[in-house]
DNA sequence: TCAAAAGTGTTCCGAATACACCCATGA
DNA sequence: TCATGGGTGTATTCGGAACACTTTTGA
Protein backbone atom coordinates (compact mmCIF):
# COMPACT_ATOMS: atom_id res chain seq x y z
CA UNK A 1 0.00 0.00 0.00
CA UNK A 2 2.26 3.06 -1.09
CA UNK A 3 1.44 6.17 -1.28
CA UNK A 4 -0.51 6.44 -4.18
CA UNK A 5 -0.81 10.35 -5.54
CA UNK A 6 -0.74 9.97 -8.99
CA UNK A 7 -4.20 9.74 -9.50
CA UNK A 8 -5.30 5.78 -10.22
CA UNK A 9 -7.74 5.21 -13.52
CA UNK A 10 -8.64 2.51 -12.74
CA UNK A 11 -12.73 1.19 -11.49
CA UNK A 12 -13.88 -1.13 -8.96
CA UNK A 13 -16.84 -2.91 -9.50
CA UNK A 14 -19.32 -5.44 -6.83
CA UNK A 15 -20.51 -7.93 -9.03
CA UNK A 16 -23.00 -10.89 -7.01
CA UNK A 17 -23.33 -14.45 -8.25
CA UNK A 18 -26.52 -14.87 -6.66
CA UNK A 19 -27.41 -18.64 -6.53
CA UNK A 20 -30.94 -20.65 -5.78
CA UNK A 21 -32.14 -24.04 -6.51
CA UNK A 22 -35.22 -24.43 -8.20
CA UNK A 23 -36.81 -27.52 -10.25
CA UNK A 24 -33.49 -29.97 -9.35
CA UNK A 25 -31.20 -27.17 -10.86
CA UNK A 26 -28.31 -24.91 -9.51
CA UNK A 27 -29.77 -21.68 -11.24
CA UNK A 28 -27.98 -18.07 -11.14
CA UNK A 29 -29.77 -14.87 -10.80
CA UNK A 30 -29.11 -12.72 -14.29
CA UNK A 31 -29.74 -9.29 -15.58
CA UNK A 32 -30.21 -8.46 -19.25
CA UNK A 33 -28.02 -5.63 -20.01
CA UNK A 34 -29.68 -2.49 -21.37
CA UNK A 35 -26.58 -0.68 -22.88
CA UNK A 36 -23.24 -0.92 -24.57
CA UNK A 37 -21.22 -3.08 -24.24
CA UNK A 38 -22.84 -6.59 -24.46
CA UNK A 39 -26.08 -4.88 -25.14
CA UNK A 40 -29.02 -7.63 -24.85
CA UNK A 41 -26.71 -10.09 -23.06
CA UNK A 42 -27.41 -11.42 -19.80
CA UNK A 43 -24.47 -10.31 -16.93
CA UNK A 44 -24.01 -10.60 -13.28
CA UNK A 45 -26.05 -8.08 -11.19
CA UNK A 46 -23.40 -5.81 -10.17
CA UNK A 47 -22.86 -1.90 -8.78
CA UNK A 48 -19.64 0.29 -9.29
CA UNK A 49 -18.10 0.51 -5.84
CA UNK A 50 -19.30 3.84 -3.59
CA UNK A 51 -17.13 5.57 -1.77
CA UNK A 52 -18.98 5.84 1.26
CA UNK A 53 -19.72 1.92 1.55
CA UNK A 54 -17.95 -1.31 2.03
CA UNK A 55 -17.41 -4.23 -0.41
CA UNK A 56 -20.26 -6.29 1.39
CA UNK A 57 -22.94 -3.19 1.50
CA UNK A 58 -21.90 -2.39 -2.17
CA UNK A 59 -23.03 -6.90 -2.52
CA UNK A 60 -25.96 -6.16 -0.09
CA UNK A 61 -27.18 -3.12 -2.35
CA UNK A 62 -26.36 -4.64 -5.78
CA UNK A 63 -28.80 -8.07 -4.23
CA UNK A 64 -31.22 -5.43 -2.83
CA UNK A 65 -31.46 -3.55 -6.03
CA UNK A 66 -32.14 -5.94 -8.56
CA UNK A 67 -34.16 -8.59 -6.39
CA UNK A 68 -35.40 -6.80 -3.06
CA UNK A 69 -33.71 -9.29 -1.04
CA UNK A 70 -32.24 -8.36 2.15
CA UNK A 71 -30.43 -10.44 4.90
CA UNK A 72 -29.31 -13.53 2.50
CA UNK A 73 -26.16 -15.59 2.59
CA UNK A 74 -23.48 -13.54 1.33
CA UNK A 75 -19.68 -14.24 1.23
CA UNK A 76 -16.87 -12.81 -0.79
CA UNK A 77 -15.78 -14.93 -3.85
CA UNK A 78 -12.45 -13.79 -5.93
CA UNK A 79 -11.18 -10.57 -7.06
CA UNK A 80 -10.83 -10.51 -10.64
CA UNK A 81 -8.45 -7.77 -12.06
CA UNK A 82 -7.30 -9.18 -15.78
CA UNK A 83 -6.46 -5.89 -18.01
CA UNK A 84 -9.18 -6.62 -20.78
CA UNK A 85 -12.67 -7.70 -18.68
CA UNK A 86 -14.64 -4.68 -19.52
CA UNK A 87 -13.58 -3.06 -23.04
CA UNK A 88 -15.11 0.74 -21.60
CA UNK A 89 -11.99 0.85 -18.65
CA UNK A 90 -9.31 -1.01 -16.51
CA UNK A 91 -12.03 -2.76 -14.06
CA UNK A 92 -11.30 -4.68 -10.89
CA UNK A 93 -13.97 -6.63 -10.15
CA UNK A 94 -14.45 -7.76 -5.91
CA UNK A 95 -17.50 -10.35 -6.22
CA UNK A 96 -19.57 -12.09 -3.80
CA UNK A 97 -21.99 -15.02 -4.09
CA UNK A 98 -25.27 -15.17 -2.59
CA UNK A 99 -27.18 -17.66 -1.46
CA UNK A 100 -31.19 -18.18 -1.11
CA UNK A 101 -33.99 -20.61 -1.70
CA UNK A 102 -36.25 -19.82 -4.21
CA UNK A 103 -38.99 -18.62 -2.20
CA UNK A 104 -37.53 -15.90 -0.57
CA UNK A 105 -36.53 -15.12 -4.23
CA UNK A 106 -40.30 -15.32 -5.73
CA UNK A 107 -41.62 -13.68 -2.91
CA UNK A 108 -39.82 -10.58 -2.70
CA UNK A 109 -40.86 -9.27 -5.86
CA UNK A 110 -37.77 -8.82 -8.83
CA UNK A 111 -37.07 -6.40 -11.31
CA UNK A 112 -38.43 -6.97 -14.88
CA UNK A 113 -34.51 -7.70 -16.76
CA UNK A 114 -34.18 -10.36 -14.20
CA UNK A 115 -33.73 -13.98 -14.78
CA UNK A 116 -32.94 -17.17 -13.09
CA UNK A 117 -30.80 -19.29 -15.61
CA UNK A 118 -29.84 -22.74 -15.26
CA UNK A 119 -25.87 -22.95 -14.00
CA UNK A 120 -25.23 -26.15 -16.60
CA UNK A 121 -26.57 -24.21 -19.47
CA UNK A 122 -24.18 -21.37 -18.85
CA UNK A 123 -21.19 -23.38 -18.33
CA UNK A 124 -22.04 -25.36 -21.33
CA UNK A 125 -21.96 -21.63 -23.43
CA UNK A 126 -25.88 -20.81 -23.80
CA UNK A 127 -26.21 -18.66 -23.30
CA UNK A 128 -23.47 -16.61 -23.94
CA UNK A 129 -22.60 -13.89 -20.93
CA UNK A 130 -21.34 -10.38 -20.78
CA UNK A 131 -17.58 -9.84 -20.02
CA UNK A 132 -15.76 -12.10 -18.27
CA UNK A 133 -18.83 -13.38 -16.40
CA UNK A 134 -19.13 -16.83 -17.69
CA UNK A 135 -15.46 -17.75 -16.66
CA UNK A 136 -16.20 -16.11 -12.76
CA UNK A 137 -19.81 -18.28 -12.67
CA UNK A 138 -17.43 -21.25 -13.16
CA UNK A 139 -15.35 -20.22 -10.26
CA UNK A 140 -17.83 -19.25 -7.77
CA UNK A 141 -19.86 -23.10 -9.02
CA UNK A 142 -16.51 -24.79 -8.16
CA UNK A 143 -16.41 -22.71 -4.85
CA UNK A 144 -19.65 -24.27 -3.98
CA UNK A 145 -18.96 -27.56 -4.67
CA UNK A 146 -16.28 -27.33 -2.35
CA UNK A 147 -18.15 -25.58 0.27
CA UNK A 148 -20.65 -28.19 0.64
CA UNK A 149 -18.61 -30.33 2.17
CA UNK A 150 -17.24 -28.10 5.28
CA UNK A 151 -19.25 -25.90 5.98
CA UNK A 152 -23.45 -25.62 6.27
CA UNK A 153 -24.07 -23.57 3.34
CA UNK A 154 -26.19 -26.12 1.72
CA UNK A 155 -29.06 -25.09 4.38
CA UNK A 156 -29.70 -21.73 2.87
CA UNK A 157 -30.90 -23.09 -0.29
CA UNK A 158 -34.01 -24.59 1.39
CA UNK A 159 -36.83 -22.86 3.45
CA UNK A 160 -36.31 -22.87 7.63
CA UNK A 161 -38.70 -25.84 7.72
CA UNK A 162 -37.29 -28.17 5.43
CA UNK A 163 -37.31 -32.10 5.14
CA UNK A 164 -35.04 -34.70 5.14
CA UNK A 165 -34.97 -35.55 1.39
CA UNK A 166 -35.17 -31.65 0.04
CA UNK A 167 -32.08 -30.98 2.04
CA UNK A 168 -30.37 -34.49 0.44
CA UNK A 169 -31.49 -33.31 -3.14
CA UNK A 170 -29.42 -29.84 -2.36
CA UNK A 171 -26.45 -31.57 -1.52
CA UNK A 172 -26.39 -33.99 -4.69
CA UNK A 173 -27.16 -31.19 -6.58
CA UNK A 174 -24.32 -29.24 -5.60
CA UNK A 175 -21.72 -31.93 -4.91
CA UNK A 176 -23.05 -33.60 -8.86
CA UNK A 177 -23.59 -36.98 -7.38
CA UNK A 178 -26.11 -38.84 -5.58
CA UNK A 179 -25.95 -40.11 -1.81
CA UNK A 180 -26.96 -42.91 -0.01
CA UNK A 181 -30.08 -41.71 2.04
CA UNK A 182 -29.56 -43.50 5.22
CA UNK A 183 -25.63 -42.40 5.60
CA UNK A 184 -26.91 -39.09 4.45
CA UNK A 185 -29.13 -38.90 7.84
CA UNK A 186 -27.03 -39.98 9.70
CA UNK A 187 -24.22 -37.43 8.33
CA UNK A 188 -26.89 -34.41 8.66
CA UNK A 189 -28.59 -35.41 12.33
CA UNK A 190 -26.84 -33.96 14.38
CA UNK A 191 -27.25 -30.86 12.75
CA UNK A 192 -30.94 -30.60 12.67
CA UNK A 193 -33.71 -30.82 14.81
CA UNK A 194 -37.63 -32.23 14.34
CA UNK A 195 -39.96 -29.32 14.23
CA UNK A 196 -42.62 -31.94 15.03
CA UNK A 197 -44.85 -30.83 11.54
CA UNK A 198 -44.90 -33.30 8.70
CA UNK A 199 -45.31 -32.49 4.91
CA UNK A 200 -48.41 -34.64 3.31
CA UNK A 201 -50.24 -34.67 0.28
CA UNK A 202 -47.65 -36.89 -1.44
CA UNK A 203 -49.09 -40.25 -2.91
CA UNK A 204 -45.93 -41.81 -0.56
CA UNK A 205 -45.09 -42.01 3.13
CA UNK A 206 -45.22 -38.30 4.55
CA UNK A 207 -42.00 -37.05 5.37
CA UNK A 208 -40.88 -34.99 9.01
CA UNK A 209 -39.89 -31.22 8.72
CA UNK A 210 -36.69 -29.97 10.39
CA UNK A 211 -35.11 -27.24 11.25
CA UNK A 212 -31.57 -26.14 11.18
CA UNK A 213 -29.86 -26.84 14.69
CA UNK A 214 -28.16 -23.72 16.29
CA UNK A 215 -25.18 -25.78 17.41
CA UNK B 1 -20.69 -3.95 -13.04
CA UNK B 2 -22.64 -0.58 -14.11
CA UNK B 3 -20.94 2.07 -16.33
CA UNK B 4 -19.09 4.24 -14.63
CA UNK B 5 -19.06 7.62 -15.99
CA UNK B 6 -18.79 9.52 -12.67
CA UNK B 7 -14.80 9.48 -10.83
CA UNK B 8 -14.50 6.96 -8.56
CA UNK B 9 -12.00 8.34 -6.06
CA UNK B 10 -10.93 4.63 -4.60
CA UNK B 11 -7.74 3.51 -5.20
CA UNK B 12 -6.71 0.29 -5.64
CA UNK B 13 -3.88 -1.55 -3.38
CA UNK B 14 -2.15 -5.00 -3.80
CA UNK B 15 -0.44 -6.12 -0.51
CA UNK B 16 1.20 -9.80 -0.01
CA UNK B 17 1.79 -11.66 2.72
CA UNK B 18 5.20 -13.39 2.43
CA UNK B 19 5.72 -16.46 4.29
CA UNK B 20 8.22 -18.59 5.32
CA UNK B 21 9.75 -20.72 8.22
CA UNK B 22 12.75 -20.27 10.16
CA UNK B 23 13.72 -21.33 13.22
CA UNK B 24 10.98 -23.70 13.34
CA UNK B 25 8.55 -20.53 13.57
CA UNK B 26 6.31 -19.22 10.82
CA UNK B 27 7.44 -15.78 9.76
CA UNK B 28 6.16 -12.87 7.44
CA UNK B 29 8.00 -10.13 5.55
CA UNK B 30 7.04 -6.87 6.41
CA UNK B 31 8.69 -3.76 6.01
CA UNK B 32 9.60 -0.78 7.85
CA UNK B 33 7.39 3.04 6.50
CA UNK B 34 9.52 5.70 5.96
CA UNK B 35 6.38 7.82 5.49
CA UNK B 36 3.58 8.97 7.26
CA UNK B 37 1.16 7.83 8.03
CA UNK B 38 2.06 4.92 10.41
CA UNK B 39 5.64 6.29 9.48
CA UNK B 40 8.66 3.73 11.39
CA UNK B 41 5.70 0.77 11.40
CA UNK B 42 5.98 -1.97 9.96
CA UNK B 43 3.66 -2.91 7.13
CA UNK B 44 2.79 -5.56 4.32
CA UNK B 45 4.87 -4.87 1.11
CA UNK B 46 2.58 -3.52 -1.18
CA UNK B 47 1.74 -1.41 -4.07
CA UNK B 48 -0.47 0.64 -6.01
CA UNK B 49 -2.01 -1.41 -9.03
CA UNK B 50 -1.15 0.18 -12.19
CA UNK B 51 -3.45 0.24 -14.93
CA UNK B 52 -1.46 -1.98 -17.29
CA UNK B 53 -1.14 -4.66 -15.51
CA UNK B 54 -2.98 -7.48 -13.46
CA UNK B 55 -3.38 -7.84 -9.92
CA UNK B 56 -1.22 -11.02 -10.02
CA UNK B 57 1.57 -8.89 -11.41
CA UNK B 58 1.21 -6.43 -9.00
CA UNK B 59 1.57 -8.54 -6.37
CA UNK B 60 4.57 -10.21 -8.06
CA UNK B 61 5.76 -7.03 -8.92
CA UNK B 62 5.19 -5.71 -5.01
CA UNK B 63 7.53 -9.12 -3.98
CA UNK B 64 10.58 -8.81 -6.58
CA UNK B 65 11.01 -5.29 -5.72
CA UNK B 66 11.29 -5.71 -2.23
CA UNK B 67 12.93 -9.14 -2.00
CA UNK B 68 14.57 -9.81 -5.46
CA UNK B 69 12.19 -13.01 -5.40
CA UNK B 70 10.90 -14.16 -8.75
CA UNK B 71 8.66 -16.85 -9.28
CA UNK B 72 7.21 -18.37 -5.96
CA UNK B 73 3.87 -19.40 -5.28
CA UNK B 74 1.45 -16.71 -4.94
CA UNK B 75 -2.24 -16.80 -4.59
CA UNK B 76 -5.00 -14.45 -4.35
CA UNK B 77 -6.02 -14.29 -0.04
CA UNK B 78 -9.13 -11.88 0.10
CA UNK B 79 -10.25 -8.15 -0.91
CA UNK B 80 -10.31 -5.71 2.33
CA UNK B 81 -12.48 -2.78 1.82
CA UNK B 82 -13.56 -1.16 5.25
CA UNK B 83 -14.06 2.39 4.83
CA UNK B 84 -11.61 3.94 7.41
CA UNK B 85 -8.71 1.27 6.44
CA UNK B 86 -6.29 3.84 5.36
CA UNK B 87 -7.24 7.43 6.52
CA UNK B 88 -5.12 9.04 3.37
CA UNK B 89 -7.75 7.73 0.70
CA UNK B 90 -10.65 5.33 0.37
CA UNK B 91 -8.25 2.32 -0.51
CA UNK B 92 -9.60 -1.16 -1.52
CA UNK B 93 -6.58 -3.59 -0.77
CA UNK B 94 -6.39 -7.00 -3.01
CA UNK B 95 -4.17 -9.53 -0.74
CA UNK B 96 -1.92 -12.23 -2.21
CA UNK B 97 -0.46 -14.93 -0.40
CA UNK B 98 3.45 -15.89 -1.11
CA UNK B 99 4.81 -18.77 0.51
CA UNK B 100 8.92 -19.84 0.21
CA UNK B 101 11.49 -21.33 1.84
CA UNK B 102 14.24 -19.47 3.78
CA UNK B 103 16.86 -20.57 1.64
CA UNK B 104 15.61 -18.91 -1.27
CA UNK B 105 15.14 -15.64 0.53
CA UNK B 106 18.03 -15.37 1.98
CA UNK B 107 20.15 -15.76 -1.42
CA UNK B 108 18.07 -13.10 -3.31
CA UNK B 109 19.05 -10.10 -1.61
CA UNK B 110 16.34 -8.47 0.33
CA UNK B 111 16.11 -4.93 0.59
CA UNK B 112 17.14 -2.86 3.69
CA UNK B 113 14.06 -2.49 6.07
CA UNK B 114 12.90 -5.61 5.18
CA UNK B 115 12.20 -8.02 7.80
CA UNK B 116 11.09 -11.38 8.81
CA UNK B 117 8.90 -11.42 12.00
CA UNK B 118 7.50 -13.79 14.10
CA UNK B 119 3.39 -14.41 12.85
CA UNK B 120 2.90 -15.36 16.32
CA UNK B 121 4.37 -12.80 18.09
CA UNK B 122 2.39 -10.53 15.38
CA UNK B 123 -0.46 -12.10 16.32
CA UNK B 124 0.08 -11.15 19.82
CA UNK B 125 0.29 -7.50 19.66
CA UNK B 126 4.13 -7.18 19.07
CA UNK B 127 5.12 -5.09 16.98
CA UNK B 128 2.09 -3.17 15.87
CA UNK B 129 1.41 -2.98 12.29
CA UNK B 130 0.07 -0.72 10.81
CA UNK B 131 -3.29 -0.02 8.96
CA UNK B 132 -5.12 -3.21 9.65
CA UNK B 133 -2.22 -5.43 8.66
CA UNK B 134 -2.25 -7.42 11.55
CA UNK B 135 -6.18 -8.53 10.83
CA UNK B 136 -4.87 -9.31 7.38
CA UNK B 137 -2.11 -11.54 8.34
CA UNK B 138 -4.42 -13.04 11.12
CA UNK B 139 -6.55 -13.94 8.11
CA UNK B 140 -4.06 -15.47 6.23
CA UNK B 141 -2.27 -17.06 9.02
CA UNK B 142 -6.14 -18.99 9.34
CA UNK B 143 -6.14 -19.46 5.93
CA UNK B 144 -3.03 -21.47 5.46
CA UNK B 145 -3.53 -23.23 8.75
CA UNK B 146 -6.87 -24.76 6.94
CA UNK B 147 -4.77 -25.05 3.54
CA UNK B 148 -2.29 -27.37 4.61
CA UNK B 149 -4.63 -30.49 4.53
CA UNK B 150 -6.19 -30.46 1.37
CA UNK B 151 -3.46 -28.94 -0.43
CA UNK B 152 0.86 -29.30 -1.14
CA UNK B 153 1.30 -25.69 0.13
CA UNK B 154 3.84 -27.48 2.64
CA UNK B 155 6.16 -28.17 0.05
CA UNK B 156 7.09 -24.18 -0.61
CA UNK B 157 8.56 -24.05 2.67
CA UNK B 158 11.88 -26.44 1.78
CA UNK B 159 14.09 -26.65 -0.52
CA UNK B 160 13.96 -28.91 -3.61
CA UNK B 161 15.44 -31.66 -1.43
CA UNK B 162 14.33 -32.10 1.68
CA UNK B 163 13.87 -34.99 4.58
CA UNK B 164 10.85 -35.88 5.96
CA UNK B 165 11.39 -34.83 9.44
CA UNK B 166 11.94 -31.16 7.65
CA UNK B 167 8.90 -31.52 6.12
CA UNK B 168 7.07 -33.06 9.32
CA UNK B 169 8.21 -30.18 11.01
CA UNK B 170 6.37 -27.81 8.31
CA UNK B 171 2.97 -29.56 8.92
CA UNK B 172 3.31 -29.07 12.45
CA UNK B 173 4.32 -25.12 12.48
CA UNK B 174 1.56 -24.48 10.29
CA UNK B 175 -1.11 -27.04 11.91
CA UNK B 176 0.15 -25.53 15.59
CA UNK B 177 0.30 -29.74 16.67
CA UNK B 178 2.44 -32.21 16.57
CA UNK B 179 2.35 -34.99 14.74
CA UNK B 180 2.93 -39.05 14.43
CA UNK B 181 6.24 -39.27 12.28
CA UNK B 182 4.86 -42.80 11.43
CA UNK B 183 1.80 -41.92 10.56
CA UNK B 184 3.07 -38.71 8.63
CA UNK B 185 5.24 -40.57 6.71
CA UNK B 186 2.64 -43.07 5.35
CA UNK B 187 0.17 -40.20 4.65
CA UNK B 188 3.09 -38.02 2.73
CA UNK B 189 5.12 -41.04 0.89
CA UNK B 190 2.96 -41.05 -2.00
CA UNK B 191 3.34 -37.58 -2.74
CA UNK B 192 7.80 -37.81 -2.51
CA UNK B 193 10.52 -40.51 -4.01
CA UNK B 194 14.01 -40.62 -2.68
CA UNK B 195 17.06 -38.38 -4.32
CA UNK B 196 19.40 -41.27 -3.08
CA UNK B 197 21.14 -38.54 -1.05
CA UNK B 198 21.07 -38.54 2.36
CA UNK B 199 21.38 -35.81 4.83
CA UNK B 200 24.90 -36.10 7.19
CA UNK B 201 26.50 -34.55 10.30
CA UNK B 202 24.05 -34.89 12.24
CA UNK B 203 24.85 -36.42 16.12
CA UNK B 204 22.22 -39.29 15.22
CA UNK B 205 21.30 -41.48 12.01
CA UNK B 206 21.26 -39.87 8.81
CA UNK B 207 17.60 -38.85 6.85
CA UNK B 208 17.34 -39.71 3.58
CA UNK B 209 16.54 -36.92 1.03
CA UNK B 210 13.42 -36.72 -0.88
CA UNK B 211 12.14 -34.74 -3.69
CA UNK B 212 8.26 -33.93 -4.53
CA UNK B 213 6.87 -36.77 -7.03
CA UNK B 214 5.21 -35.49 -9.52
CA UNK B 215 1.51 -36.77 -9.74
C1' DT C 1 -53.13 -54.00 -2.64
C1' DC C 2 -49.67 -51.82 -4.97
C1' DA C 3 -46.31 -48.23 -6.29
C1' DA C 4 -43.49 -44.81 -4.44
C1' DA C 5 -40.81 -42.61 -1.47
C1' DA C 6 -39.84 -42.03 3.76
C1' DG C 7 -37.30 -43.84 7.31
C1' DT C 8 -33.99 -47.25 10.11
C1' DG C 9 -30.59 -50.96 11.66
C1' DT C 10 -26.34 -53.48 10.50
C1' DT C 11 -22.26 -54.97 8.07
C1' DC C 12 -18.08 -53.89 5.74
C1' DC C 13 -13.98 -51.54 4.61
C1' DG C 14 -10.28 -48.40 4.58
C1' DA C 15 -7.98 -44.61 6.47
C1' DA C 16 -6.45 -42.18 10.44
C1' DT C 17 -4.77 -42.94 15.19
C1' DA C 18 -1.86 -44.91 18.50
C1' DC C 19 1.79 -47.65 20.03
C1' DA C 20 6.10 -50.42 20.03
C1' DC C 21 10.23 -51.23 18.42
C1' DC C 22 14.72 -51.19 15.62
C1' DC C 23 18.67 -48.45 13.22
C1' DA C 24 22.69 -45.36 12.32
C1' DT C 25 25.40 -41.75 13.68
C1' DG C 26 28.62 -38.52 16.63
C1' DA C 27 30.53 -37.88 20.80
C1' DT D 1 28.22 -47.44 24.77
C1' DC D 2 24.94 -44.09 25.05
C1' DA D 3 22.01 -40.27 23.79
C1' DT D 4 19.59 -38.59 19.85
C1' DG D 5 16.69 -38.52 16.37
C1' DG D 6 15.73 -41.38 11.87
C1' DG D 7 12.97 -45.03 10.26
C1' DT D 8 9.34 -49.08 10.17
C1' DG D 9 5.69 -52.70 11.32
C1' DT D 10 1.33 -53.72 13.60
C1' DA D 11 -2.85 -53.30 16.39
C1' DT D 12 -6.93 -50.36 17.17
C1' DT D 13 -10.45 -47.17 16.42
C1' DC D 14 -13.63 -44.48 13.90
C1' DG D 15 -16.29 -42.77 10.18
C1' DG D 16 -17.96 -43.38 5.61
C1' DA D 17 -19.73 -46.65 2.02
C1' DA D 18 -22.87 -50.08 1.01
C1' DC D 19 -26.76 -53.01 1.80
C1' DA D 20 -31.18 -54.80 3.48
C1' DC D 21 -35.25 -54.02 5.33
C1' DT D 22 -39.67 -51.83 7.36
C1' DT D 23 -43.24 -47.95 7.30
C1' DT D 24 -46.83 -44.87 5.62
C1' DT D 25 -49.30 -42.66 2.44
C1' DG D 26 -52.43 -41.83 -2.17
C1' DA D 27 -54.36 -43.91 -5.83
Amino acid sequence: MKNNSSHQKISVAVDVLLFTIEDDKLKIVLVKRKEKPFKGSFALPGVALRESETLKEAAERSVRERTGLKNIFLEQLYTFGELERDPRSRTVSVTYYALTDPGKLDASGADDGVSLISVDEILKGDPELAFDHRGIIEYGRNRLGGKVNYSDIAFEFVPEEFTLPQLQRVYEILLGENLYKANFRKMISPLVEETGNMLTGMAHRPSKLYRRKEV
